[in-house]
DNA sequence: CTATCCAGCGTTAGCGATAGCATTCGAGGT
DNA sequence: ACCTCGAATGCTATCGCTAACGCTGGATAG
């Protein structure tokens, strides 16, 4: 039997084997390193596959497996500093764990969801899938990769974080800790601009930051928490409610970075020395943080960390097949980092 | 033959011929699109696919097709607004066309990348490549690609730009047009940062700067023109040599928007007034453009846009396989963004 | 000296889909 | 009534690889 040409090389595992004078069964067997192969007869295999410049079809490979090695990041964050420390993360460990990571996007919100991740399972054939915020809180979604089989893992999830193998923060700890380092620097008047409300991250921050008030014994002024969608541009509008007038807040606390960042850009507009008379703070500690001034005090996520973690869990998981038991949760502490953007209040 | 039951669901497509009554056959041609089948036919392979809840198998697809549907990303870019745009862009095309999109980030430099993009395509199974700034113009990857004979297409090459289909932007003429519009403000005395050597479009914008000037008959003090990495830390060195004492330039052409983010918060410090004292401007037009104040007055490249290109180029060259003919170059031209940033020097 | 065992390797049978040709069947021409 | 023709469908042979099992021959135990 003649086996055809390999559009690439045209060298086939039957190739090899014939030249190495074994059968194709040895070859594979060199090929994902198996142990019960002499030293010579892998030697030779070796030799022949790179005089044949062969080169494993990873198609076949898969359908005889069963398994494609692909893994599927399913988002849709418009935030890319996020993203892009999240993307260096899993790629990093995928490359070290013999898998490659695939991404897709629909752009739509919750209810879009459900089709788009329906064909992106029917046109692919990922062993597993990734979910970050906010994606890992839509429902629509998990049902979908349920219903289909496909094992996955949140990162970061609000609700139901025991129920799926996930990676979660505490994001709630976090605001109180910052909002905690605002009081003590003197702060009692604080403004509070919230993060897109499909985030369950956002909802924590909130949490954090109230409960710290409360202890605090503060009363929060309702006309000081204003909302935003952790873009810039809400940040703006949210940034302008609460600095206009005389009667303003001496801190604010941004639901993220980018919002952060509006409202020191706001603050320079209306002339506002910060921190000498605002103090701002950010969270997430993405690449704005850094690139503004003055830096922002914020909360360091460890973004790669938590990436990491997910493709940890979700390999394994995969490795083991289904009798896994446990599943598996990850906490990631996030971590205070203060910079200049924060100084105790004016008197 | 009985068939044995798919991971996820237990049909293969001979359940669903069986069910509906034809032949396999007929149920790929029914999968594929194909023409020649009769409606009532089709009609019944659809219910029966329903009915089993079938969902065909991509790797057994792809070994029978010799095609994966699947395109590669090799990214090594530190700019997560510029990969950001990048990705959502090829993804919404990729989608259309039927493909998804992997990326593979090596996080190093040109020499470390020949055997990262071998391992690569051994491990998957790409049917194309796609390589952004500044992996495009690493020669051990482009000869890893042609000797593994996979296609790829260029985003923004700097070299051989003809060889090989690319799309190509006009950074040298958009930095002559973004110098000149400086001119016409009335700067003569202009400051220059450079970007990352390793990036093509560095040269192209220095080029096309010094044009500018060159037509104008203005000579270029050479502690002027600094060099820079696009990163933010980087603009920050390069600025304060550039402000430092009294003998400074009125305007700063920075290389990218981080660089030129930085150049504003080192203005800041020293209490000069952007634009007033100083206009700075920025390339690229990512998200820091506007996430900053004031907003940079910018070159805007449309990312989206060369994206989708890169991604149309490489699919219809692997639709019509290798008699292609033509190589193919899209040129996406760059537009100026006038903000804030920028204005009149003072006298 | 024979029974046992296992490292090392080969044989066979798919994995699930598609390509290419063969076949069927009914309509229209003469 | 016979023949031709093309649309609709089936058959068979792969695609390249791996799982499962079987065979071999020398080392070890008794």
């Amino acid at each position: 039997m003649r086996t055809r040409a390999n559009k690439q090389s045209g060298a086939t595992i039957n190739d090899v084997a014939e030249r190495a004078g074994v059968s194709a069964m040895t070859v594979s067997r060199v090929l994902n390193g198996e142990s019960r192969v002499r030293d010579e007869t892998r030697a030779r295999v070796l030799e022949a596959m790179k005089a044949l410049d062969y080169r494993p079809n990873i198609s076949a490979r898969s359908l005889a497996k069963a398994r494609s090695f692909f893994l599927g990041l399913l988002y849709n964050n418009p935030n890319p500093g996020y993203v892009s420390e999240l993307l260096v993360g899993m790629m990093n460990r995928c490359r070290q764990a013999g898998y490659h990571l695939a991404i897709e996007d629909s752009g739509a919100t919750d209810s879009h969801w459900a089709n788009a991740v329906e064909l992106v399972l029917r046109t692919s054939n990922f062993d597993g899938v990734i979910l970050p915020p906010p994606v890992c809180d839509f429902p629509s979604v998990r049902n979908a990769l349920e219903d289909m089989g496909v094992p996955y893992v949140r990162i970061a999830p609000e609700e139901d974080q025991k129920s799926q193998p996930s990676v979660v923060t505490d994001d709630r700890d976090a605001a109180e800790r910052m909002t905690n380092y605002l009081l003590e620097l003197g702060h009692t008047r604080i403004g509070f601009i919230r993060g897109d409300t499909e985030h369950g991250s956002s909802r924590q921050r909130e949490a954090g930051f109230r409960a710290a008030l409360d202890k605090a014994g503060i009363t929060l002024r309702d006309d000081w928490v204003q909302p935003g969608r952790f873009t810039y541009r809400s940040g703006l509008v949210a940034a302008e409610s609460l600095l206009r007038g005389d009667d303003r807040p001496t801190a604010i606390f941004a639901c993220n970075d980018d919002m952060a960042a509006a409202v020191v850009a706001v603050a320079n507009k209306l002339g506002l020395d910060v921190p000498g008379q605002l103090s701002v703070t950010g969270f997430d500690d993405t690449q704005t943080a850094t690139t503004l001034w003055p830096q922002l005090t914020t909360v360091r996520q460890p973004i790669a960390q938590m990436a990491t973690a997910a493709v940890d869990i979700l390999t394994r998981a995969l490795e083991q097949g289904s009798e896994g038991g446990d599943v598996e949760i990850r906490l990631i502490p996030c971590e205070l980092i203060v910079r200049g953007s924060t100084a105790p209040p004016a008197r």
